[in-house]
RNA sequence: GCGCCCGUGGCUCAGCUGGAUAGAGUGUCUGACUACGAAUCAGAAGGUCGCAGGUUCGAAUCCUGCCGGGCGCGCCA
């Protein structure tokens, strides 16, 4: 358990056993006991409130009759504070309990952090459990764009961040290689490839216009010129659908690893095809009386798990909708044992979410399992001014291209620093910036400073030289620092930052809010820099340097770990 | 028309399982480098939390209605 709990702990206790000891003595009535199940503790928001506050007073006090400020005054008096970190309880405001930690509960930090490492912040709360998310999977029918990016980086941390509070996370990515759009996306290819022939033939209206075909086209025709021109259409589309999804889901992939996402396992969904699990999903939903015939077509009873209306899963025309596929494939995520199954979707899917949710509750999983996590719409500027994109066209900025334009640490922590459910303005200009007005700059300019503090104090014989990936408790006795003789204010904000952490991750992964963990590295780099300003770490006093460069040092592992989740690089020098 | 997301200082956004004087970044203004990296720090100004009701001891937060923006509402995926 890490100390912040350990703390918080020590109150609820304290205040536990007063409220049973004033009830006992009579002085507080015992229905104020109906409550004591909830002691809530929070961090006040100004700083003069304490370290923790509780609210217990004032929602017992219907129940109690009495008002909270008398209950609180009550609970405050019978509070004993003997051998704990609390120094005072004060009663303020409508009836808070304050209370005011001594700072010494944060001395432990330090040991704390240096002696976890890199697992600082590692939790259990997960037990284990086996979950899976699912991100990305966008069609391989063309480049990843910048939409996808956001998902990818959301994606891939709120997997990091659910393996942080202790869960078995697989992470993948479902391969939509079959139906009508790959069908779609033969007639497109074959069009490439009569023109790369020098017929005058046009791409389908409703076909893929990207450049990327044709020039994969012309490859062809260079490898194998006119070869396929005779074959059956049907034949020449198969073969050139199987090359190009081939090589589109090869570039997809070196895309997303370029980009720091990488994935447990590819799923495709041709194979649900290939192994008849579309048409077992239907026959057992039949069987349960979850599809019903009408005018030819098969109709999941979506309605009766709280859909809008009924969905049709196999049309008249016996091919089955994207839908049937879909419920296959869950039926098979929740077969291979996950407790949670969670998708990222775009804004534009989130009409399909409540028919996904009738289906896995129509085939008898319990559809609160099914977890979907939907990311809003970004809009790309540069200098302020929106990019023109065009999906009709196939004129869309790709994620490689973004990257290649600001780098990948900079489009992470802009597709992460906001919450998934608002829509993003990622401006280019200012992800490219190497200035002040770029937020992630600060991040990484707080551990290059932090390196840098520490190669010189190395320099001057303060301690030996770290490499890299070491913290300084491999390398000296941290039993001979004494950490206590860090207690002005922008130590005690650090230390009590960096107390914060575990907590940090564990309301991120409750909530599956990853953007938390975004503000979090800011807000610590801020507090180290604020420190840095205020104290100068290495001075004449070497007791005082040793201390204040191990806090330098804890900074860095936490600040590493953080940026670790996010999948962004912590440099030693930028 | 129905559903989902959003509406908070000039701009971009946190805060939303209700709590005490609404925060951060950026922009504007004022200060701090003859010692560890000024890509930094300290300070100031700047807000009827879209509007109107309701619930409550207490609402940016919960409920209802309206207004504004985005997305969706296929036998497409």
């Amino acid at each position: 358990m890490y100390l912040l709990d350990q703390v918080k702990n020590q109150i609820t206790a304290i205040i536990q056993r007063a409220l049973e000891r004033a009830v006992a003595q009579g002085a507080l009535p015992a229905e104020i006991l109906d409550n004591s199940g909830m002691i809530a503790l929070e961090v006040p928001r100004e700083e003069t409130h304490g370290d923790w506050a509780t609210n217990l007073a004032m929602i017992s006090a219907r129940a109690a009759r009495m008002a909270p400020r008398k209950i609180a005054e009550i609970l405050a008096s019978y509070m004993d504070l003997t051998n704990s970190s609390v120094e005072k309880v004060e009663v303020a405001g409508p009836g808070f309990i304050n209370f005011h930690l001594n700072p010494t509960w944060l001395n432990q930090v330090i040991g704390e952090v240096q002696t976890a490492g890199s697992q600082y912040g590692q939790l259990e709360i997960g037990e284990g459990e086996a979950v899976q998310v699912e991100f990305v999977s966008a069609n391989p029918t063309g480049p990843l764009h910048v939409g996808h990016g956001r998902g990818a980086v959301v994606g891939s941390v709120l997997a990091n961040l659910l393996g942080k509070a202790g869960y078995q996370v697989q992470r993948e990515y479902y391969i939509n290689d079959a139906g009508n759009q790959i069908y779609n996306f033969g007639l497109s290819l074959e069009a490439r490839y009569f023109q790369a022939l020098g017929q005058d033939v046009s791409v389908p209206e409703d076909g893929y216009h990207g450049e990327d075909l044709k020039i994969l086209m012309a490859e062809v025709v260079a490898e194998v010129g006119d070869k396929y021109l005779d074959l059956e259409p049907e034949e020449r589309r198969t073969i050139l659908t199987k090359f190009a999804l081939k090589r589109k889901l090869a570039d997809i992939e070196r895309d997303l690893r370029e980009f720091r996402v990488y994935f447990d396992n590819w799923f495709s969904e041709s194979q649900l095809h290939q192994e008849g699990a579309i048409e077992d999903t239907v026959r057992e939903l039949q069987a349960n009386g979850s599809i019903y015939d009408d005018g030819g077509a098969l109709w999941l009873r979506s309605t009766q798990y709280g859909d809008d209306k009924d969905r049709v899963v196999i049309r008249e025309n016996g091919i089955p909708t994207y839908l049937a596929a879909d419920l296959a494939y869950h039926k098979n995520k929740f077969e291979r044992g996950f407790s949670k199954v969670i998708n990222i979707w775009g804004a534009d899917h989130h009409g399909y979410i409540s028919r996904m949710k009738a289906g896995v509750a129509a085939l008898g999983f319990d559809p609160e399992s099914l977890i979907v996590k939907i990311v809003q719409l970004v809009t790309l500027l540069r200098d302020g001014e929106p990019v023109a994109m065009s999906k009709r066209t196939g004129k869309l900025v790709t994620l490689a291209e973004v990257i290649e334009e600001v780098g990948v640490d900079a489009a992470r922590y802009f597709f992460i620093m906001r919450s998934a459910d608002s829509q993003l303005d990622f401006d280019l200009s200012l992800a490219a910036a190497h200035t002040e007005e770029n937020p992630v700059f600060y991040i990484q300019y707080a551990h290059a400073r932090i390196a840098s503090i520490l190669r010189q104090a190395a320099d001057l014989g303060h301690l030996p030289q770290l490499a890299v990936g070491q913290s300084l408790g491999d390398v000296i006795n941290l039993a001979t620092v004494d950490v206590s003789l860090l207690t002005n204010d922008s130590e005690l904000a650090l230390l009590k930052k960096i107390a914060f952490w575990p907590e940090e991750v564990k309301v991120a992964a409750l909530t599956m809010e990853p953007h938390r963990i975004a503000r979090y590295a800011h807000e610590l780099a801020g507090a180290f820099h604020s420190f840095y300003n205020a104290s100068r770490v290495i001075s004449a006093d070497s007791a005082l340097t040793m201390a204040r460069l191990s806090l330098v040092d804890t900074v860095g592992i936490v600040l590493r770990t953080a940026l670790d989740v996010l999948g962004i690089s912590a440099p030693e020098r930028m």
